[in-house]
DNA sequence: ACCTTGACCACAA
DNA sequence: CTTGTGGCCAAGG
């Protein structure tokens, strides 16, 4: 696996998620729609290898859940950024409906 | 061309 | 809420 920087699709991939405001989301699945694909998953792949240089915090998953791995280490840009957020007591997770943007 | 690996998605139980 | 199952796509070996 593992990604080139040169490669077309990461490109695209970070182009999009750089885009993405703040106080706002995208789901691996919207982005992978964005860029004509359905390679969520890749989508995936490229965060984990590239996702240095974005904003990831702001790709979630179509739960709304940040990255499974990764949630705790997201929350602080969420309160930062004023992304919808729907706490619980022990957990939380993105008001995907409030905060989800499409790129135009 | 085949198999494996993912920061995935959707649905069913 | 948790599992399991099947499907998706891109890259590496």
């Amino acid at each position: 696996m593992r990604f080139t920087p040169d490669n077309a699709f990461v490109a695209h991939v970070l182009d999009i998620v750089d885009t993405i405001p703040p106080g706002r989301v995208m789901t691996y699945g919207d982005v992978a729609a964005a860029l004509g694909s359905r390679a969520a998953r890749a989508v995936g792949q490229v965060m984990s290898n590239y996702g240095s240089d974005v904003p990831w915090w702001r790709v979630i998953r179509a739960g709304g859940h940040p990255p499974i791995e990764h949630e705790d280490r997201a929350l602080p840009f969420y309160l930062a950024e004023g992304t919808p957020l729907v706490t619980s007591a022990t957990a939380y997770r993105i008001d995907y409906p409030a905060a989800r943007w499409s790129p135009s």
